[in-house]
DNA sequence: TCTTGAATATGATTTTTATCATATTTTATT
DNA sequence: AATAAAATATGATAAAAATCATATTCAAGA
């Protein structure tokens, strides 16, 4: 469904956007031991985030990573998109190749329904949205 | 959300259903072409749904592959489990591991009701009931 | 029973994904 | 300006998934 890496990123987007700000940057280190990712590994996703703007960062001494108002506002599909590209989550579940809606395979009728609302909660969803979920109790971060 | 093997098994399977029977037995090398994946490849595939009894065969001349009418009654599921392996469509979607209800991740009262719609239709839906929607027209076997 | 046509078992190779390592660049602090 | 602390760029390695190759086994038909 999602790759590991996109996982990892999306726990890291999270983490980042619980425990930093622009004040209070967070160093890799720091992240990969409270999400459980190998930092060289969280390191070069953050990386990939930075420059599709879905997180901050700053280098040099009190440097580290953060999230901005904006980056808030992200959708959660843009992680994936960033880290596994735009079509893991948009394949015919029968070929490679994305649905052909004309000649639909036999899974399509049944499955695409539940596969586009999830598609659907990804791209309207927002770090913001998530972020609030967790601090009402209602959801929590995975390690 | 599946691998490309299971993919091509699904196809393979529901072609064998579509196109093969006891009495006329169908050669690997006249699988892969219609269904485009390569010989060696689908090959493989079969002997491991051969050896768990989602699909029959018989070697020698006059051999093949084929569905009997138990095969024909396998869900769709089994085929992905198979070759995928249970836990593919049951981790949770940020962490590796599979959900935990108690503690849910932020994606999880989102997405889980869409993702269990899609394991309940491929643990229902049956090669027959598949086919059966090909036979009507209703759907297509992507090449 | 010999030959031939098929699946099967086994394993090698290639590609992709995941992971690790490090030299370079930037910037706050002294 | 010099130092040190951080991200960044780049690339190496490891593991897994996908793909390819082939020798072996089994069964039908001559
Ligand atoms: S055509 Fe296969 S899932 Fe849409
Ligand atoms: S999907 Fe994450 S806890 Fe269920």
């Amino acid at each position: 469904m999602l790759s590991n890496s996109s996982k990892y990123a999306i726990k890291a987007v999270l983490f980042l956007a619980l425990n930093a700000s622009e004040k209070k940057k967070v160093m890799v280190k720091d992240i990969s031991e409270p999400i459980n990712v190998p930092q060289a590994y969280i390191a070069k996703l953050l990386q990939s985030l930075v420059k599709e703007k879905i997180v901050s960062s700053a280098r040099g001494p009190k440097g580290g990573f953060y999230l901005d108002e904006t980056n808030m506002d992200h959708p959660i599909i843009s992680i994936v998109n960033v880290i596994d590209g735009e079509k893991r989550l948009n394949s015919c579940l029968m070929s490679l190749k994305k649905c052909n809606e004309e000649k639909p395979c036999p899974l399509h009728n049944e499955l695409s329904a539940s596969r586009a609302q999830i598609l659907n909660s990804l791209r309207s969803k927002t770090v913001k949205d998530l972020v609030k979920e967790v601090k009402l109790g209602n959801a929590f971060l995975p390690i």
